[in-house]
RNA sequence: GGCGACGUCGCCAAGUGGCAAGGCAAGGGUCUGCAAAACCCUCACCGUGGGUUCGAUUCCCACCGUCGCCUCCA
């Protein structure tokens, strides 16, 4: 079965057949880079991490462009949120806006998250949002209000509203509204505002000194990178309405051309609340828990296969004990690598056990028929752990197991769980001088107890264990030898 | 009020018109000097009520419940 899309577009699967023959153009929405960035950024940057990770393993040839929001993005008040941290720390906006681009590459990075080939800046593409809010304008779909700002035309655009379903008409009018607004339909959404004195992230422009307003960012960057129609849209759920309805709107009035073919949008990640209801995770709200907290406890494989735990499309419980069960459930499958790569330093050359292939192969095909459906991670993990059993018995049993097949697990293991899942480290531990030196010594002290246990001398023995465990490192001992892993 | 998603074993979570993956936890074994790990065994009739069908957890309707969005939020 080839891969099939969920495209919020059309609430179906669909078969997934990009614009130009092996080659995929995507474009994701990124954050707004005025504070750290949280778990619930880290789902929908580690779900899309694996769809691009996997159309390439599919062989697709992938452009993936994902913005960084630097201004635009008013909050209630209708300031600026950039300006709104730079006058609280007493720094410049474009500080505030480095200092948390810089993170949020620090944190992804961190997690393993392959970083877009392009990480275009708004504030960077000015030109490019007023040369598209000129067209809107020339066509009609804009206009410049008696105050100054320009507005999109929703009334102009019928479709408006197509991606979430909504009839304009049927939202309640006015429920949020700023009564200051100067529109001609409450639904009309902001391209360029005139910047008021204290707002001074500001440009010159055709409609006299201001800002673009949010939404019009996206269209202008996936435009200039990736063409008027493009192959997949991805962004949180949260941002269907308005901002990709926004998108669709400004880009296909503009363009005269479909936008994005397949809408990809992630499920939001949620966290108890005092009750324990599960909210959602914010920044407004204040009950974040941020990427580099959550690194300081768990390791990023960890906090991977949790998110990848559940399907994209669907919304996860953040707890501390879905984090552990994460955590078990992927020290089984490291495990098993791990067990993999050290019978691999003493393996005999030969092709003994190489029935084991078939296994190999259907475990992979398992994993793949999950993920063409869908980006099925749960499924792919679940073909993991099945194959993990297997590869326990058989390396835990009697037959011997030649070199050749070996690898091929090791091989297996890389491809599927690391270069895919990103859940499966490339190297045990690093090899950096020190870490050789303390390898070194934790052999020498498994050798001696080693010796201690052939001479029945268990107090010693156990009292090497024991303190080793203190350190942090487990000792298992297997009939072939003595095993041991840093926790 | 409108739009959307969801409700599957103690917990997490896939899935299918024809006897319900996987993980965690639990109980019982095997192995071990003792452990640990691993392996084996045990552990669900799919929110409620209707309907369609030879047959529904899977399709339709209603209801109950939960969440998201309705111009701050990935």
């Amino acid at each position: 079965m080839a891969l099939e899309i969920y495209n919020v577009l059309h609430r179906a699967k669909e078969p997934f057949e990009p614009l130009h023959e092996g080659k995929v153009n995507m474009y994701v929405c990124g954050p707004t880079v005025y504070d750290h960035a949280h778990i619930g950024h880290a789902k929908t940057y580690v779900s899309f991490d694996v769809v691009v990770r996997y159309l390439r393993y599919s062989g697709y040839d992938v452009l993936y462009v994902q913005n960084l929001t630097d201004v635009g993005h008013l909050l209630d008040t209708g300031e600026d949120r950039i300006l709104k941290k730079a006058r609280q720390t007493q720094a410049v906006p474009m500080q505030i806006v480095e200092t948390y681009t810089r993170s949020y590459f620090e944190d992804m990075d961190a997690l393993g998250v392959v970083r877009p080939d392009i990480s275009p800046r708004a504030s960077g593409h000015i030109p490019e949002q007023i040369k598209m809010i000129e067209r809107l304008i020339e066509k009609g779909h804009a206009y410049v209000s008696k105050d100054g700002n320009v507005y999109f035309d929703v009334t102009s655009w019928p479709s408006f509203g197509k991606l979430s379903n909504r009839q304009i008409e049927d939202q309640q009018a006015g429920v949020r509204e700023d009564v200051r607004e100067d529109k001609r339909h409450p639904a009309d959404f902001a391209l360029w505002k005139i910047a008021e004195p204290e707002h001074i992230l500001r440009w010159d422009s055709p409609w006299g000194v201001g800002y673009p307003g949010w939404h019009i960012e996206c269209s202008a960057m996936a435009h200039k990178y990736l063409g008027t129609t493009f192959d997949i849209h991805g962004g949180g759920i949260d941002n269907i309405f308005p901002h990709n309805e926004c998108e669709i709107a400004q880009s296909e009035a503009a363009n005269d051309a479909e936008f994005a073919r397949y809408w990809m949008l992630v499920g939001t990640l949620m966290v108890p609340d005092e009750f324990g209801i599960p909210t959602k995770m914010s920044k407004s709200l204040g009950n974040f828990y941020t990427i580099k907290d959550a690194l300081k406890l768990h390791r990023p494989e960890v906090i991977r296969m949790f998110i990848l735990g559940a399907h994209y499309r669907n919304p996860i419980v953040f707890s501390e004990e879905a984090l552990d069960a994460a955590r078990r459930g992927w020290e089984r499958i490291y495990g098993a690598v791990r067990l993999t790569r050290e019978k691999l330093r003493t393996a005999p050359e030969g092709e003994a056990g190489n029935a084991f292939l078939d296994t190999l192969e259907q475990a992979r095909r398992q994993f793949i028929s999950a993920m063409d459906d869908d980006f099925n991670a749960p499924g792919g993990i679940a073909a993991l752990h099945e194959l993990t059993r297997e590869v326990n018995i058989l390396l835990n049993g009697e037959q011997p197991v030649g070199r050749a097949v070996l690898e091929a697990i090791d091989q297996t293991y890389r491809e599927l769980g690391g270069q895919v899942l990103g859940i499966v480290p490339e190297e045990a531990e690093s090899a950096s001088g020190s870490a050789e030196r303390e390898e070194g010594l934790i052999r020498l002290l498994i050798e001696l107890r080693a010796q201690a246990r052939a001479d029945k001398n268990f107090q010693l023995s156990d009292l090497i264990r024991d303190r080793l465990s203190e350190l942090g490192i487990t000792v298992e001992d297997r009939p072939d030898g003595t095993v041991w892993r840093i926790n």
